[in-house]
DNA sequence: TCTGGGGTCCTAGGACCC
DNA sequence: TCTGGGGTCCTAGGACCC
């Protein structure tokens, strides 16, 4: 924690809705829910026209109707959405070197960067509502609210407090002060699950979480959590403004009106994901080690099934394969109402520069017979060799093996499906490395 | 017809290596 | 033959955020 109030927080005001508002006037002073608009889908934002009825974000579509049925109901337009949390976070870069987006609507900036004269709470309060006038200029009349504290935690905690379209600054030295009578939740990482083992132990407000000694919250809510909650109820956090936060993972899912129960049309719906996901890969230069896949249940449970390969890709015929043998192990007769596909393990290289070629795209073909020798092959552990030579099993599935035929030293050649019994394809020992 | 889609971080167990 | 600790990688699941 800082001795000035030198970390500010801006939280765009109920974002996409007010984006819509603003290029539809006649939607000006009217709900408007923006979300998903299939018989599954949810509030991703509520306009405050809207929240007047108990419309809130998360909330289901469905519910929403019932709450508020005069509003508009639109899905997103990310792309302006995009476009104008650019201009926003323009602003803010201007303003200091220092800006650590968290979503199209939010960023802390570090004003200790901002070169002001002073750290004083009147100047940055001054400076903290000349950025709210600059964005609403830009963004054509949206409002934000402003927290200005000592640390991301408070500069957080007071953006909430004057919303919509206010400021506030939390004066050193008065930060636990005005923590102690808050309810735990209001902490970020709080959420349904330690709200309720917190109610659970008779801890309701942070003053309480203050009273418990550091290992019982440690034993309460783990190493990570129970640590950072003991600090965070003293108001202890030190987190620095981060710019440019690399990308962990990239991923692409589904929810589908009604659930899925043929497998063809799964490995379908995955392969177009995959190839989503390849596009993404490719426009931001990274390629991935591990494929996930995401498989929601008819009754909502939750798998997942992850490979890794041997060397990175960003290919989404080479994700889609993985995902499909991946989908081979699960059992989805009982229906499946989301899929996913993710890549993480990034890399920030291109194979394509490195080694010059791109993979090409294989047309779907009917999958050609491995030998029945084996019945089961490891990706990324079995060698196999055909006419090409040796090969990593990238994948396999029932009945389904992928072979990409390079090594960890070598550069990447075409992958190939086989099913079990190709007598193209024969096992390979394992070479040794090294 | 309760419960999105894009992420991040943490935990826990097993394999494997030294 | 038995015991053992530490570190890393991988997998699966869960909590949480906007």
């Amino acid at each position: 924690m800082r001795s000035t109030a030198s970390v500010l927080h801006l939280d765009l005001d109920a974002f996409f809705a007010a984006v819509e508002q603003r290029d539809k006037p006649s939607l000006r002073g009217k709900p408007v829910i923006v979300g998903g608009v299939g018989g599954r889908g949810v509030v991703a934002t509520a306009s405050y026209e809207a929240r007047v009825f108990g419309v809130r974000s998360a909330m289901s579509t469905r519910e929403a109707r019932a709450r508020c049925p005069h509003a508009a109901f639109l899905t997103g337009r990310f792309h302006a959405y995009r476009e104008t949390s650019g201009k926003v976070m323009a602003v803010l870069r201007a303003a200091s070197p220092l800006v650590e987006p968290l979503s199209l609507d939010e960023a802390f900036v570090d004003l200790a960067q901002a070169g002001l004269p002073d750290l004083e709470v009147a100047t940055v309060a001054a400076y903290g509502e000349e950025l709210r006038a600059q964005v609403a200029e830009v963004t054509g009349g949206l409002t934000g609210s402003v927290g200005i504290g000592s640390s991301k935690f408070i500069a957080k905690v007071a953006s909430e407090l004057d919303k919509p379209d206010g400021l506030t600054v939390v004066a050193p030295g008065t930060e636990r002060d005005l923590l102690r009578p808050m309810k735990v939740g209001v902490i970020p990482g709080v959420g349904p699950a330690t709200n309720e083992r917190l109610r659970r132990a008779g801890i309701h407000t942070i003053a309480d979480l203050e009273a418990v000694t550091e290992d019982e919250m440690v034993r309460l809510l783990g190493n990570a959590h129970g640590h950072g909650l003991f600090r965070l109820a003293r108001a202890q956090d030190d987190r620095p403004v981060v710019a440019d936060r690399e990308t962990k993972s990239v991923s692409s899912e589904g929810t589908y009106d009604t659930d899925l129960t043929d497998r063809k049309l799964m490995e379908g719906l995955l392969a177009r994901q995959a190839t989503h996901v390849g596009e993404r890969l490719r426009k931001h230069g990274l390629s991935g080690r591990t494929v996930t896949i995401k498989v929601r249940l008819h009754d909502f449970t939750t798998l997942s099934r992850s490979s890794t390969l041997p060397s990175p890709t960003d290919s989404g015929p080479a994700i889609g394969r993985v995902a499909r043998s991946l989908l081979a192990d699960l059992d989805t007769s009982g229906g499946v109402r989301l899929l996913g596909v993710g890549v993480s393990g990034l890399a920030d290289w291109i194979q394509e520069d490195l080694f010059g070629e791109t993979e090409p795209e294989e047309p779907e073909v009917e999958l050609p017979a491995l030998p029945s020798t084996r019945r089961s092959y490891s990706p990324g552990m079995d060698v196999v060799h055909d006419e090409m030579g040796p090969g990593w099993v990238w994948g396999s599935g029932k009945g389904v093996v992928t072979v990409r035929f390079e090594t960890a030293r070598t550069p990447p050649g075409p992958v190939r499906s086989y099913s079990v019994d190709d007598p193209a394809l024969a096992p390979a020992p394992v070479p040794t490395e090294g």
